[in-house]
DNA sequence: CGAGATTTGTGCGTATGTATT
DNA sequence: AAATACATACGCACAAATCTC
């Protein structure tokens, strides 16, 4: 019975839990498991474990909850914001104060529509999708 | 001549460095502080200022050049990209391999663009702005 | 060309705080 | 009240990349 290979960095950790997430052995809405539960899986630093689930949650793959751990996250219905001519869109990390005003999660860009008066609006990445008629 | 305020938190650190960069104090293509040199000038931990400046990182606003320093980042041309009807476009952090391709920095989004064939492109944000004729 | 200094990257140990279950 | 789980924050050591001399 081989042991899993062995996981050496927090790099090595984050690729296998982002294949776990992508081959759908931990589901949208699954917690993963504990720190402490994958450093004695894996013999790796409590450091190790946090480095590999901060670079999860920059990916914007995971979310954490307090007092109850790091969920995968899961996808939010998306509206549809109609781009007309002469509109130009951009897209960027939102600043704190964004965040905080839209309650963006970690990991989730922003559109930034710039209409042709000048004027500008923030559209969360994760609950608006552009289209074009 | 009053001192600084106390930073004591990494938050504030990042609060504080954020507003530098915003106001021109830190201009692009300029070398930050060295860590040991925020930890001296402000009495924190290594572990503070990494954390500080990795939240930076996240939004996109410095580079890290290893063995060199912490860089504002500089703003690249950009290149319309030209929406055609039909066709969708979101927004998200890229994965690793997206970023290894495309030589695409830390806290920079991607714009996914679908045609109606269900075929896909990516889109570096930081160098690709959308436009509407 | 190399040697050394500088600077960030990775990794570990420990302690305490806060929120949830 | 207790256990669980992550957040913040201090310390240390060595590796790797870059620059200067």
């Amino acid at each position: 019975m081989p042991g899993q290979p062995p996981v050496t960095g927090y790099k090595e950790l984050a690729a296998l839990i982002r294949r776990q997430i992508r081959d759908g052995d931990l589901r949208p809405g699954q917690r993963l498991p504990s720190e402490v539960a994958l450093r004695q899986t894996y013999d790796l630093s409590r450091w190790t474990v946090r480095q590999a689930m901060a670079s999860l949650r920059a990916d914007g793959l995971v979310d954490y909850v307090r007092g109850w751990g790091m969920v995968v996250r899961e996808p939010v219905p998306m509206d549809d914001l109609h781009v007309e001519p002469g509109w130009t869109v951009t897209t960027r990390m939102p600043t704190v104060e964004e965040r905080q005003e839209h309650d963006i999660p970690d990991g989730v860009p922003v559109f930034v529509v710039l209409y042709p008066s000048g004027a500008g609006d923030i559209y969360p990445g994760d609950r608006y999708r552009l289209s074009v008629n």
